[in-house]
DNA sequence: AATACTTACAACCGCCAGTGG
DNA sequence: ACCACTGGCGGTTGTAAGTAT
């Protein structure tokens, strides 16, 4: 991002205007925030505007909180790796933010969805920005969508996408995220209230030497890919694509998504 | 310089699930 | 079983600041 720090925060509300819609946070309340958790802790949002004399509600004070005074937050310019990481991410798991977020240390997910919508949504379709008269950010081409799960060893899939997948020749990125993950389905939610794998060890696993491809998305393990499958149930199944592994505990996950040749 | 338009992003909103009484 | 409360999520909005005319 071109912009340094926060360009608003200097500038919260307008001298003599009125009240503005939108009630920005003001310095003060923050340092009454950040002190009043430090000192107390995290949680019990509700009672935060009470106990420290904030005109704010919970909500407000949990995502200020969250979003902008935590600590390690990182802010300013993604770096080209965070943008692929996004942009990979979001290709398999949608507008899953907070998900996406958690694989950036520092980011939230409000700003990697800011981020999303506000540069790399319109940059990686088909009609970059045109017209646009902001500084714009160098996006990695990624309009090669063709879905390709491949092993780098011993190859089983086709590497093609098949007749009935769904994504098609336009560019997946223009179409809303929601139409590829269904939220009315009972799946809805499932992803962050049902037990889930374990996030942390499935992308640091090291349990083979190989890697595993799925389009341009290189696995480190089959763990990861596990990872794809189930906060994307569709990952495969919608994809149809042909793989195998050779793998046997990871099949045992994953027999019911496989298609062997 | 003034104005209109565009962009970026903080903050809000509504919904949902989990939890405890 | 029901209800209220809380936390978390994704979607949307409002507006300061940047840019073009």
């Amino acid at each position: 991002m071109v912009m340094t720090g926060n360009k608003r925060s200097s500038s919260v509300v307008k001298a003599g205007n009125a009240q503005p819609k939108k009630n920005l946070w003001k310095p003060e309340e923050d340092l009454i925030l950040r002190q009043y958790v430090e000192t107390h802790g995290e949680g019990n949002w509700a009672t935060v505007s009470k106990r420290s004399g904030l005109k704010r509600g919970g909500k407000s004070c949990r995502l200020r909180w969250k979003n902008y005074l935590r600590p390690n937050i990182k802010r300013g310019d993604m770096s080209q790796e965070e943008q692929d990481l996004i942009i990979r991410m979001h290709k398999l798991l949608g507008n899953r933010w907070s998900l996406i977020a958690g694989r950036l240390p520092g980011r939230t997910d409000n700003e990697v969805k800011n981020y999303w919508n506000t540069h790399l949504n319109k940059n990686i379709s088909c009609c970059p920005a045109a017209g646009s008269k902001r500084k714009s950010t160098t996006i990695t081409d990624y309009s090669n969508d063709g879905i390709n799960i491949t092993k780098k060893k011993n190859k089983v899939g086709t590497g093609k996408t098949s007749s009935t997948a769904t994504t098609t020749t336009d560019d997946p990125m223009i179409t809303s995220s929601t139409d590829r993950i269904p939220k009315d389905t009972s799946s809805d939610h499932q992803h962050h209230h049902h037990k889930e794998p374990n996030i942390e060890s499935m992308f640091t696993s090291t349990s083979t030497e190989e890697s595993w491809f799925y389009d341009d998305m290189d696995f480190e393990s089959p763990s990861e890919l596990q990872y794809y499958q189930y906060y994307l149930p569709s990952f495969s199944s919608n994809f149809n694509a042909a793989f195998a592994f050779d793998d046997e505990p990871f099949i045992g996950y994953m027999d019911s998504l496989l298609l062997f040749d």
